[in-house]
This record gives structure tokens, C-alpha cells and sequence, in this order.
RNA sequence: GCCCGAGUGGCGGAACUGGUAUACGCGCACGACUUAAAAUCGUGUCUCGUAAGGGAUGUGGGUUCGAUUCCCACCUCGGGCACCA
């Protein structure tokens, strides 16, 4: 072949690989194991664009070089089908979601095809298949029925709780259980409840429970909104983002899963994770420790008020006491209050307001309960009692002590109202939080504030608390396309059932409409049979078949387990994953959840499903925008692939820029990566059969080491720039010998596949051609990785920098071997530097090995 | 507002642990080959200066023989959280 015929070549290799499953993953051996994951994509209709690519051909570079390496590379891509993109699909073709994903999915794997990705396709899981969501329910059953032991720190089976309730009651057990639960009951009565009782409490501890949350519910559309499809118009109010309806805040049964539970493991076990410091501080954020004590203030109306505050230290400064309209007992403090009037109409109003306004920062409002007082357990001090929509009934107990001189919100609010103002403590300049010495408290004068918390808290009974802004996570949603949760409830009593395994998987059953009912409720309500049966009509959300298909792809077939106990122990856990950032709060916290759920009942062996992360970055249009089909500037990569060829668009993706950063993409500047693979082509029809130059020699063994290393921290820009470096080179210099050709070829294989497994074939033809022992062809991507010559590395003589005072004067060469004396000896004879120093007293002379001397005058 | 991350030629970007700033690629200019063009190859390409030399890594300061790299303050952009007490 004269000239590079990508399409030729392309199609020739696919179809190969294809057919000899040159990338199939070996069964379970002794060979090492490595697992390299991409995020497996929703097939949504629009199919991709060039910036969908990018993280799989990263992740497919850093696969095929392991796989060159000899480790036993398990590389699989799968579909995550079910939820909102596939189902929208669905209702704007007027075609069922199951044929709209099935669509959607061969259009996907068509597009993927052609850049030559090396996944193991018989690997393939989709979340909607009943083989596979069979063990999604198979989960959520083991999770229904289970609680969190607090003193073991783990989840344990539900029927342990119930014998612990059997002995003693709940009084003693400590587990997570609902915030306001705190009935307690002995265990003759547990005995004596009714099924229905037991159920109610149970629900309280179970991991995955059933209550209710406030949802935003858009009429005119007649469904429930995620956050994200929600905008804001002009006037600073909630519309949905299709149609621009109006969107109000909807309290709606629901499932839920206890995530919170495990808030503390999830935060402390990410320190140990090869993640971006990113990754890992929004995951931070968005757990929200915070450690602080809980108070007590007595009330003029023997009803105490329990608040949280991180801030105890400045409990002297306290000049009022603020409970939410939400607030648990508020009743009982409006009925006891001089201005009951005034006080329920603010009520009503404010709790109108929550329901509407979930995205303006409204100003605070508040009304005084007039005629009660708290009393500050510090100093027995009487403040006054306020209803104020800016405290949270869903955080700490509902209640805060207002500290306006140290807290900004409180001080927005004094202001307003007019009330007192009580500076306590002197801020240090250099501290954060601003933490300080306190003052104008009693026995407390003088010490610092974090002394000062833990002294204060003892002092008026207070504990000390650890809180989480994470709540529990929503598991339902009122649509037709999910996961059915395989629960049945009994008509006439209420009592629900847990499928038994053998009845798994609960199908999804046929419906002649599956578009939203208009009444907040799944389509699944308006199937007769379903109801009947008295199935749960809401289904899983999107994530619940993405939290663990990890782990399906380590045994996708095994029809009696969602893996075997070999397959997990082998395959062990990911150690690389590839995905979007984009998943920080979503798929990858719901992700290690479950995975230490299953961690705590002994089905998997690690504590964590990803070792390490990598987020590679956006394309973005030319135009600066992200590529979308609404601003019309989407790059569609099969054009690419066919202009330039798969190998190319490799190459460039890989080039354009750091793998984690967003980049733009310039269709310019894609020729640059087809002029390197052309120079290639060139130069492997003009090789030389003995000996390369010494020159060649060594830069090549450079360039391997580099490569090497480059990808291992997936570093691609760098790899490919020196490989450019390196062809340059072997132009320039003409004399290449084919066995040194052969290297560079397999160092470029994972970038460019194709073109390098043509020339790796035509060059084993042409040596068979022309010598008696005939070899076999293999693969070059099964061939084995080149190891660099240490000895080959390093450079005879190297160049060193010689400054003066810091400016660059001259550079001169050296043997890597010389002395420091000789080196600094030869700068300052140096006929570029003598006129630097003559007559000058020199100072100091620096001389950093290899690299510069520096003469200081 | 709070918490992260980033700012380097016309453009994408490189620079190991503090050691030649601008590698590699695109673009541009000139040259070679050609009847011509494309392709290819070669040379040049931060800035001021004829040169010697000087100045530049968002801005201002600091540490250092030496700072894109470390420290302080500020500006701009991107992301996350958003009344979490």
C-alpha cells in the first residue's frame, strides 16, 4: 500500500479484532488483574458528539497499554437506559421506551465502533434488562431490610433489630433512625403491637423506608421535576425549564434511602481515595459535617428550647432566640403568645412562601412571640422568643440562639427588627471562623474561643453533637421507566411484602401509556392488574441501576448471584475509573453507598468500589459554548472519523490539551495529528534493516520511558507531543533500523490502533518474505510493552546553563560524569563569561548537577 | 456570601522536586520542488532595540544566588454550595 488509506485500514482491523476477540478479557487466571471503567452513558436519541469520545479513548489508551503489559484487563461498556432521557425520547417519538432504547443503543454502538475502542463486548450490561435489574431489585431488598447498628458502625439484617426489640425494647439500642423518632417502648409492648404498629416503627429504622418530601410538582406538565430541570424567570420565580410552567413545592409520599446513615464513613474513608482534592472537597461540601453542641434554653412557658450552634463560644452575645414556622411545637408556643393573631397569620404566610420560593434568597421575616421569654443558660438572662422563615426546620433541632455580633444572619435580622446587638468576642486578625478571645463573660473573660466551647458546654449541661447537612436520598419517581420496586402491599391492611428471590425480577409490565398521568402519580397506577396485585406504582430512580453495575461486569452472566464470590475476589475493585465530574453528588456517592452497605453484609470484599478517579474535561464548541444541539455547533466525530480517519481523531483528542481540563476544539488543528501519522507511514517504507543511529537509540529510549510513565498518569498531550519529537528525529536523521521502529509503533499503539497494527503486519510480511523461519502474526496490541535501556537513557554529554548574577550568559557541554570543581572551573574560563567577571569579586558559585552554574557577583 | 480550581505568544498548550520560560501542534511569513497548484520539505515567528543588551508567565509586594513554580494582598474567569446556625 502506497499511500495511508485510513478508511481502508480501519475497517480491515475492526473487523479483525472483531472476529479473533483480540480484546476479550481472559476468565479468572493467576495473570494480575486490572480493571479500567468508563461511566457507561445513557443512549439518550441524539447521539454523540465529539466531546462524548474523549473519556473513553483515555481510558482505552490506558487499557490497551496494562493489557500490553501482561496484566488481565477487564475493559467493558455497558448502557445505563433507564430514567427521564430515555423515557423523553420515548414520548417525543410516540414509540414504546423499551424500542426507543434499543434504538438508541445500536446508534451508540455504531458511532463507537469506528473510533476503535478495545472493550470486551461480551461483557455488556444493560440496567434495563430484567437479567440484570433482577439484582438491582435483588439489592434494594437486602437494603429494605436492614438497619444501621451504630455501635458496631454497620448495617445489620432487620431481624436482629426486631430480637434486639424482643429483649429490651428500643431504649438501648443505638441506631439511625428518623430525626423526630424518639418513642420508646419496652419489649412486652413490642409484643403486644399489631403487625401495622411494628411496621410503622420499623419503617423508622429501615434503610430504605418509605415517608414523604416535599417535591417540586409542575401542574401544567403534571409531573415532578428533578432540581436541574428547574430555571428561573425574570422575576427571580421557579419555572419548569421546558414549556417555562410555573413550579411549586408538593409534599408526596415517597421512598427513600438512608444514605445519611453512612455520612461519616463516606466522608472519612474518601481521604484514602486516588480522587481529584476536587472530587473529593465537593463530596466534602456536600456531607456537611459540622460539630457543635446542642443547648438547652428554659422558657417563660416551661417548654424548653433545644438549639444547635457551632459557635457556644459566643453564648454570652446572645440577645434572642429564633424557632422555625415549621418548628415541632410551635402550637404550643403560638397558643401561650400575647399576639396569637398576628403570630398564626405569619405562620400561614411563611410556610405559603416555602412552598413557592425555592430559589430566590428572600429577604428574612420574623414576628415576635410577645410575652415569652427564653432564659440564656450562661448567665440566666431573659431574651426574647421570634418566629423567623431564615431557621431551617429540617436542620439541627429546628431552633437557633441569635448571635448578631458574630453571626451574619442574625445580625441582617437585628438590624431590621431593632434589636440589641452584644459583641463577646475580640477577633484575632490571623484566624479563620473568626475565633477570638472572649470578653464580657463572666468566668469565661480571657479565653480563646475554642477553649472556651468545650468549657462552656459543660458548664450549662449542653452535649456535643456532630451534624450533616446531607439528607436522605429520594428513591422513587413517579414515572414508567425504572426499576420496579419489588414491594406488594396489602389492600385492606396496609402491610407491605417483600418479594421472595425466586419471584425476581418483578417485570415492568406493558402500559398503553407510559407518559406522565397528570396527577403526580406513575403510569404504573393506571395498570389494573398492577394495582390489584397492589405493587408499588412508583419506580427506582435513574441511579439505582448505576450503583452497582461495576460490579455486574466482573461476572455479567451468573443467573444464581449478582457476581460470584470468585468473580468479586478477583476482580477485587475498580482501579480505574473514567468519567465527568459532573457525578460528584450523584452516581458517585450513591455508588460507594451501596458498595459499603454490601460491604457490611459480607457480599463484596472492599470498602470502596473506585481506587482511583479520573474527570477528563469538556470539549467545548469553537464558539466557546458547550456543544449542544440547541446553539447548533456540535461536532459530529464520524465526519472526523471519515475525513481524517479514527486514528487521527485519537490523536487529536488526546493532544489538544490536559486530559482533566476542558479544552475547545479547533477543526484546524486536527490536520497537525493526521500530518504525524502520515510522516509516520512515510518513514515505515524507508527503514533500514540493521542499526539505527546511536542518536535514534537514545532518544527513542527516552521516549519510552516518557510514554510510559505519560500515560500511567495520563498525561496524553505530553506522550504525543515527545512522540512528535521523536519522528522528527528519525526524519531528520534517515537511518532507523526496523526493529527500533517496531518499538516506537507499540509505545503509539494505544493511541492510534489501526495504522499501527497495519504497518506491525506489513513489516512481519516483509520478514517472512525474506527469511526462512516463518512467524505467526500477532496482534501488536497483544504484543509485549517495550522496556526502556536505563543505560540507553542517559545522554553522554549533557548541556549546562551558566548565568551570572541569574541571567543566562552562555551554555557549554560537558561529560555527564564531570565534577563539580572541573565544571565550575571550565564556566569561568569560558570566553562568554569572562567578560561577565573580570575584575569583579565573585561572591558564590551554585552548581545544580546537570542542569546550571551560577556565578554571583 | 462561603469553599475549591485556574490565569503563560495570534490560538491549543509545555516547563521534573525552585534551575535555559514559550517544548509540541495550529496559524502566519519567506524559500525549495513544480509549467502551475496541492501535497511535502526547509527557515523564521513573545516584545523593545541596528546591535550589545533590556523587559515579559493576570496585578502589586515578599522570600531566594535564582520564582510560571513558594508566601501575602488584590483583580478576572470557571466550578461547587447556597439562610446548614
Amino acid at each position: 500500500m502506497k499511500n495511508y488509506d485510513h478508511i481502508k485500514i480501519e475497517k480491515k482491523w475492526q473487523k479483525y479484532w472483531d472476529a479473533n476477540k483480540t480484546y476479550n478479557t481472559e476468565a479468572i487466571s493467576k495473570k494480575k488483574k486490572y480493571y479500567v471503567l468508563d461511566m457507561f452513558p445513557y443512549p439518550s436519541g441524539a447521539g454523540l458528539h465529539v466531546g462524548h469520545p474523549r473519556g473513553y479513548i483515555g481510558s482505552d489508551v490506558y487499557a490497551r497499554m496494562k493489557r500490553m503489559q501482561g496484566y488481565n484487563v477487564l475493559h467493558p461498556m455497558g448502557y445505563d437506559a433507564f430514567g427521564l432521557p430515555a423515557e423523553q425520547y420515548a414520548i417525543e417519538h410516540k414509540i414504546h421506551p423499551r424500542k426507543a432504547v434499543d434504538i438508541n443503543v445500536k446508534t451508540f454502538e455504531r458511532q463507537l465502533s469506528v473510533i476503535g475502542l478495545s472493550y470486551d463486548w461480551s461483557r455488556k450490561v444493560n440496567t434495563t434488562d430484567p437479567a440484570y435489574y433482577k439484582w438491582t431489585q435483588w439489592i434494594f431488598l437486602k437494603i429494605y431490610n436492614s438497619w444501621y447498628d451504630r455501635k458496631s458502625d454497620k448495617a445489620r439484617p432487620i431481624t436482629e433489630l426486631i430480637k434486639l426489640f424482643g429483649k429490651s425494647g428500643n431504649k438501648n439500642i443505638d441506631a439511625v433512625c428518623d430525626l423526630n423518632y424518639t418513642q420508646t417502648f419496652s419489649y412486652k409492648e413490642w409484643n403486644t403491637f399489631t403487625e401495622v404498629e411494628k411496621q410503622g416503627i420499623l419503617m423508622k429504622y429501615r434503610l430504605a423506608y418509605e415517608g414523604y418530601a416535599l417535591v417540586n410538582w409542575c401542574p401544567k406538565l403534571g409531573t415532578v421535576l428533578a432540581n436541574d430541570e428547574i430555571v428561573e424567570d425574570k422575576d427571580g420565580k421557579a419555572i419548569s425549564e421546558r414549556g417555562g410552567y410555573p413550579v411549586e413545592k408538593l409534599s408526596m409520599r415517597q421512598w427513600f434511602m438512608r444514605i445519611t446513615a453512612y455520612a461519616d464513613r463516606l466522608l472519612t474513608d474518601s481521604e484514602g481515595l486516588n480522587w481529584s482534592t476536587h472530587i473529593k472537597e465537593i463530596q466534602k461540601n456536600w456531607i456537611g459535617k459540622s460539630e457543635g453542641s446542642e443547648i438547652e434554653f428554659k422558657t417563660s412557658i416551661n417548654r424548653n428550647i433545644k438549639v444547635f450552634t457551632t459557635r457556644v463560644d459566643t453564648l454570652f452575645g446572645v440577645t434572642y432566640v429564633v424557632i422555625s414556622p415549621e418548628y415541632e411545637n410551635i402550637s404550643e408556643f403560638l397558643v401561650r403568645s400575647k399576639n396569637m393573631a398576628d403570630v398564626s397569620v405569619y405562620i400561614r404566610e411563611a410556610k405559603e412562601r416555602s412552598k413557592k420560593d425555592n430559589l430566590d434568597q428572600k429577604e428574612k421575616t420574623g414576628i415576635e412571640l410577645k410575652g415569652i421569654t427564653a432564659t440564656n443558660p450562661a448567665n440566666g438572662e431573659e431574651v426574647p422568643v421570634w418566629v423567623a422563615d431564615y431557621v431551617l426546620a429540617g436542620y439541627g433541632t429546628g431552633a437557633v440562639m441569635a448571635v448578631p455580633a458574630h453571626d451574619e444572619r442574625d445580625y441582617e435580622f437585628a438590624k431590621k427588627y431593632n434589636l440589641p446587638i452584644k459583641e463577646v468576642i475580640i477577633e484575632q486578625v490571623n484566624s479563620r471562623h473568626d475565633d477570638g478571645i472572649l470578653h464580657d463573660s463572666g468566668k469565661f473573660d480571657g479565653l480563646d474561643s475554642k477553649e472556651a466551647r468545650t468549657k462552656i458546654t459543660k458548664e450549662v449541661d449542653g452535649k456535643f453533637i456532630t451534624k450533616y447537612k446531607m439528607r436522605d436520598a429520594i428513591f422513587a419517581r413517579q414515572r414508567y421507566w425504572g426499576e420496579p420496586i419489588p414491594l406488594k402491599r396489602d389492600k385492606k391492611t396496609g402491610i407491605i411484602t417483600t418479594l421472595k428471590d425466586k419471584e425476581l425480577p418483578l417485570k415492568l409490565p406493558n402500559v398503553t401509556s407510559y407518559e406522565p398521568t397528570g396527577t403526580g402519580e406513575s403510569p404504573l397506577a393506571g395498570v389494573n392488574a398492577w394495582v390489584k396485585a397492589g405493587y408499588e406504582t412508583n419506580t427506582m430512580p435513574g441511579w439505582a441501576g448505576s450503583s452497582w453495575y461495576f460490579l455486574r461486569y466482573m461476572d455479567p452472566k451468573n443467573e444464581k448471584e449478582f457476581a460470584s464470590k470468585k468473580a468479586l475476589k478477583y476482580w477485587d475493585n475498580v482501579d480505574m475509573y473514567v468519567g465527568g465530574q459532573e457525578h460528584a453528588t450523584g452516581h458517585l456517592l450513591y455508588s460507594r453507598f451501596w458498595h459499603k452497605f454490601l460491604y457490611d453484609m459480607g457480599f463484596v470484599p472492599t470498602k470502596e468500589p473506585f481506587k482511583t478517579l479520573k474527570n477528563q474535561g469538556l470539549i467545548i464548541a469553537s464558539d466557546g459554548r458547550k456543544m449542544s444541539k440547541r446553539w447548533g455547533n456540535v461536532i459530529n466525530p464520524d465526519d472526523t472519523v471519515k475525513t481524517y480517519g479514527a486514528d487521527t481523531l485519537r490523536v487529536y483528542e488526546m493532544f489538544m490539551g490536559p486530559f482533566d481540563q476542558a479544552v475547545s476544539w479547533n477543526t484546524d488543528s486536527i490536520i497537525g495529528s493526521r500530518r504525524f501519522l502520515d510522516k509516520i507511514w512515510r518513514l515505515s517504507l524507508r527503514l533500514n534493516k540493521k542499526s539505527s543511529s546511536k542518536d535514534i537509540e537514545n532518544i527513542l529510549h527516552k521516549t519510552i520511558k516518557k510514554i510510559t510513565l505519560d500515560i500511567e498518569s495520563m498525561n496524553f498531550n505530553t506522550a504525543i507531543s515527545s512522540m512528535m519529537i521523536l519522528v522528527n528525529e528519525m526524519e531528520k536523521d534517515k537511518i532507523v533500523s526496523e526493529k527500533d521502529f517496531k518499538m516506537f509503533l507499540q509505545i503509539l499503539a494505544p493511541f492510534a490502533p489501526h495504522i499501527t497494527e497495519e504497518i506491525w503486519e506489513q513489516l512481519i510480511r516483509i520478514d517472512n518474505y525474506e527469511s526462512k523461519n516463518k512467524k505467526q502474526f500477532t496482534s501488536i496490541h497483544l504484543s509485549i510493552w517495550p522496556k526502556w535501556n536505563e543505560k540507553k537513557v542517559i545522554d553522554d554529554m549533557v548541556k549546562i546553563v551558566v548565568q551570572v548574577n541569574g541571567k543566562v550568559r552562555t551554555e557549554i557541554m560537558i561529560s555527564n560524569d564531570a565534577n563539580e570543581e572541573d565544571v565550575k572551573d571550565l564556566s569561568m574560563k569560558d570566553k562568554d563569561i569572562i567578560p561577565w567577571i573580570k575584575d569583579k569579586e565573585i561572591k558564590r558559585v551554585i552548581y545544580v548537577k546537570g542542569r546550571i552554574v551560577n556565578i554571583v557577583i
